[in-house]
DNA sequence: TTATTATTTTTGGCATACCAAAAATATAAT
DNA sequence: ATTATATTTTTGGTATGCCAAAAATAATAA
């Protein structure tokens, strides 16, 4: 398997079970990657005897040590590229996730160091995503998703985990950036939409929308 | 084909026609690539089905105005990626080729634009190879190397390109150092030797080394 | 439990990019 | 001009990464 198309699966069952640590089906990653299932179920075939996942026919995928590893080494690489080219060439959050996406796969450690080092080794990214360290390791946040919050409680936005250009759009409409402090008005009973208040307005987020910001308690 | 594929053929041949306007051999062009000669065949006539070189069989090979226009893009982009890599990350200038060679299949206008930019728009690049702008003029460079140095002619030392510690021993030991202002005295019909003045001295310098100096016309 | 629906896997096939070895063609040497 | 050498092209074949459609399996609903 050529390295970029073993990373791109990888990266993408990473990011499909950090969240729960369950197994991650083939059709949510044929999905994500855009492909048939039948390649998916070739690939991790592959996978499996390359010793990055455990793939068990029928049931689902996890990563080894040596594929949460690598997983995490090119969560890292996307992320840095992606604070690179927010702080330093003055690209727009919502479009650095594309390029970002191509130069991840350039495979030289002494460039991502001096990109790290250039920007102060930041331990998040624009979007508020954690950026693992060398070792992997990640700087645990007490972050909450905004569909998690509480009535009458402020937060502070601190970063998205859906990166299409259509939602990071629909936040820049509504001027909801990193950094905005938002309090909550009301949680509606029958869908749990929110209606927040921020710079004194009240703005209307829908639960799918709120699934997807991620608040820190004030 | 690959966008890389044909991005790695149109920058070869470009490189090698650049000089001489004659027309470049296939072997020329496998060994560049390391690829077998039989492949290269194939991915000439595919590059002349896509109207991107002139190709006739056991002749040779020339660019034609698109595949000249997609070579100095790509040209582009490989010496702003270098310029960059040392200019603000401070790579050596020796060590940001390879890295430039795949960053430099990112296909991203805006991005170059932005590094561009951020470079003040150079026209030259560290090893004195210039930079075709976005329509893919190109500066004249008054570097060569002292290999193509003219008799009587001055120039002044600008770098090298071989950074071996016996050439740097050998420089060390007829005291030309970066910077030192010279004139070519004499240079042998039969070998291609050099003898060329410095601080009224006569230094003799072989072909071989001639071919790593960098200079500049004064 | 059985039928229906969804998911996964298998099968057969395609395009790209490559190579080794043989055949054809050019180029150089005598 | 003829041989020898080098280059190019053809031929047959491989590995990777993909897909469509059919078959097998699992999950869900009736």
């Amino acid at each position: 398997m050529r390295p970029e198309t073993i990373e791109n699966y990888l990266k993408t069952i990473y990011n499909l079970s950090s969240n729960n640590t369950t197994v991650v089906s083939n059709q949510k990653i044929a999905d994500r990657l855009s492909l048939n299932p039948a390649t998916v179920t070739e690939g991790l075939r592959k996978l499996h005897e390359l010793k990055y996942v455990i793939y068990e026919k029928s049931y689902g995928t996890r990563l080894t040590t040596l594929g949460s590893k690598t997983a995490l080494n090119i969560v890292r690489r996307h992320r840095i590229w992606e604070t690179y080219l927010v702080n330093e060439l003055g690209f727009g959050w919502d479009e650095v996730h594309e390029i970002a996406e191509e130069l991840e796969h350039i495979q030289n450690d002494k460039l991502i160091k001096k990109l790290s080092e250039k920007l102060g080794n930041p331990s998040f990214d624009p979007h508020g995503d954690p950026i693992p360290d060398e070792k992997g390791k990640i700087q645990k946040s007490n972050f909450i998703k905004l569909s998690e919050a509480k009535l009458k409680s402020s937060y502070k936005i601190m970063g998205v985990t859906d990166h299409s250009t259509a939602f990071l759009k629909y936040l820049e409409k509504h001027q909801l950036v990193i950094g905005a402090s938002i309090s909550i008005r009301i949680i509606e009973e029958f869908d749990n939409s929110i209606i927040l208040i921020f710079q004194k307005k009240e703005v209307g987020i829908s639960p799918k929308a709120a699934e997807s910001i991620i608040v820190q308690t004030l």
